[in-house]
RNA sequence: GGAGAGGUGGCCGAGUGGUUUAAGGCGAUGGUCUUGAAAACCAUUGUACGGUCCUCCGUACCGCAGGUUCGAAUCCUGUCCUCUCCGCCA
């Protein structure tokens, strides 16, 4: 979520900053925020007075109601004196005669029940008028919060401002391109061929886009995940182990929600829903809780599996195992000041790279440009690695800096060191790596002329030392 | 799955629908005292929103959400979570 006081404070810059990405629809949205956020403080004043003033009514009535010294035909009077109040909307000079400060005339003929009642009767229109306005404020608040939901984050001034992914700015890249003496295949073809991928059992079990890793292919998936997690530790990351369904709340929290909806499985369970990145469940790790600024920066890695329904891109990328429904990935994400969240960011990236160099896979570094941010990204790199065998490069990484925009709706804050005013932190992730695009990279780069794989070197302790993978079997 | 007991500030823990606006303690922070420390004593104590602006004021929050009431930490309903016992289970 964004700050609404930015919104409030600078809304054509606001805007400005929105037209960048490509999401129309979302500028209109600050017009009608504006005018939601003025009507709702508006309202909010005027309701709480009204309720200062019931709120001190009550307890006066309390103290009348409850004196034990008072006599009978006082409390009438003073119940009949402060109606009379009431009626003129003055409701200070009601309290004072109610708690019996204020001084008043006793009459004889006061009937105490009959008083009470009618001061009931005032205070009873008061509450009235109270929940009427707290029902305009909810109205007011839920329309509100509707569009604060379905703004996208701003791009950091860094992010090169073009319209749609083929501006984005690729680096050179990085290893070297493998010259074949052969027509290298497509992982599609060699995974059966090597009885590693079963791609008609997996469609059996669970229909298109579903997959059966065997033999090699699961052991090969199990050594990957082992090194990317030994990567991070290495890096500095604390290894989590997490829930893989989650309410959604914490979809909310960490910015799937309610824009990617579609994307995300529930499951039958009432309100709960299948991570589609362990990002879910890092980000609300630390949910309503205030952190000290020497906790950070904080840094967390995970294993899971991923779950996605793919309804955006149905049709596209059907073959293989580049787009599927479930796949494993070893997440990081940081928490950090804003002071220091950029610098994390490079490091990440690198920490990401560094995990392709070791596998030696060519791969190259995207700067994604404003139209291809997505939802909540202030800056975003991906990291992408050569397959020569379907001759494109993939996505194995994203990292990105969201900002505050995460934390907002996660609330997730911290003290600045040294003082108790509370401030949002920013949160970071990066994947580190995902598998089957790896595992599609090491395939179709190491894949020998019989039709073989050759082992990256630094999986082959996590392999029993194996060096390459046959049709022969495991 | 069955039966029961619970959820109150950073922590522990009181709390008959009003006459207290959550008692008391611990911890933390600041101060007094002290050569220094401890002890003792004094003071302060969370989050959010709104108003006012550099200082206060108001409102909300006693797991969460509704409801009853002039008024709810307190009564009712739902829900989430925790614990205990039984059953089942990797």
């Amino acid at each position: 979520m964004l700050d609404i006081a930015l919104i409030r404070q600078r809304p054509d810059w606001v805007k400005q900053q929105i037209t960048k990405l490509n999401d129309e629809g979302a500028v209109a949205r600050i017009d009608n925020i504006l005018k939601l956020d003025k009507e709702r403080r508006e309202t909010r004043t005027s309701v709480e007075s009204a309720q200062a003033a019931r709120n001190s009514l009550n307890r006066a009535m309390g103290k009348l109601r409850g004196n034990r010294t008072m006599p009978d035909e006082e409390k009438a009077a003073r119940a009949q004196a402060a109606c009379g109040a009431i009626g003129a909307a003055d409701y200070e000079g009601a309290s004072g005669l109610m708690d019996g400060s204020a001084p008043v005339t006793v009459n004889e003929a006061d009937d105490l029940k009959g008083a009470f009642d009618k001061l009931i009767g005032e205070l009873r229109l008061l509450g009235g008028e109270i929940s009427a306005g707290f029902s305009k404020i909810e109205t007011i608040e839920a329309e509100l919060r509707e569009h604060m939901l379905w703004l996208p984050n701003l791009p950091h001034e860094s992010v090169p401002v073009a319209a749609s992914e083929e501006a984005n700015v690729a680096h050179q890249p990085v290893g070297t391109f493998r010259e074949f003496d052969f027509e290298p295949q497509p992982h599609w073809e060699l995974g059966p061929a090597l009885g590693i991928i079963d791609f008609e059992r997996g469609v059996k079990l669970s229909g298109s886009r579903y997959y059966v890793l065997a033999g090699w292919g699961a052991r090969l998936q199990r050594a990957l995940v082992s090194f990317f997690l030994d990567c991070a530790r290495a890096n500095g990351f604390t290894e989590l182990y997490t829930p893989y369904i989650v309410r959604s709340d914490m979809l909310y929290g960490s910015a799937q929600f309610p824009k990617f909806q579609d994307t995300v499985y529930g499951v039958a369970d009432g309100d709960k829903f299948l991570i589609p990145t362990s990002e879910v469940t890092i980000v609300n790790m630390h949910r309503g809780e205030i952190l000290d600024e020497a906790d950070l920066p904080l840094n967390y890695a995970a294993h899971t599996p991923c779950f996605r329904s793919e309804k955006a891109s149905a049709g596209r990328d059907v073959r293989g195992i580049k787009r599927v429904h479930q796949f494993e990935k070893v997440e990081m994400v940081k928490f950090t000041t804003p002071e220091t969240s950029y610098g994390e960011l490079e490091a990440m990236t690198e920490q990401a790279e560094a995990i392709c160099a070791q596998l030696e896979i060519p791969y190259r570094r995207l700067e994604i440009v404003t139209g291809d941010l997505g939802f909540s990204a202030s800056k975003k790199y991906d990291i992408e690695m050569w397959s020569p065998g379907c001759e494109e490069w993939l996505e194995v990484s994203s990292c990105s800096n969201t900002e505050a925009f995460q934390a907002r709706r996660a609330l997730l804050r911290y003290y600045p060191a040294g003082t108790r005013k509370t401030r949002y932190l920013h949160t970071l992730n990066g994947s580190g790596l995902a598998t089957p695009r790896v595992m599609i990279a090491i395939m179709e780069n190491n894949q020998q002329a019989d039709g073989s794989v050759v082992i990256p070197e630094v999986l082959r302790t996590y392999l029993g030392g194996a060096e390459a993978i046959t049709a022969e079997g495991d």
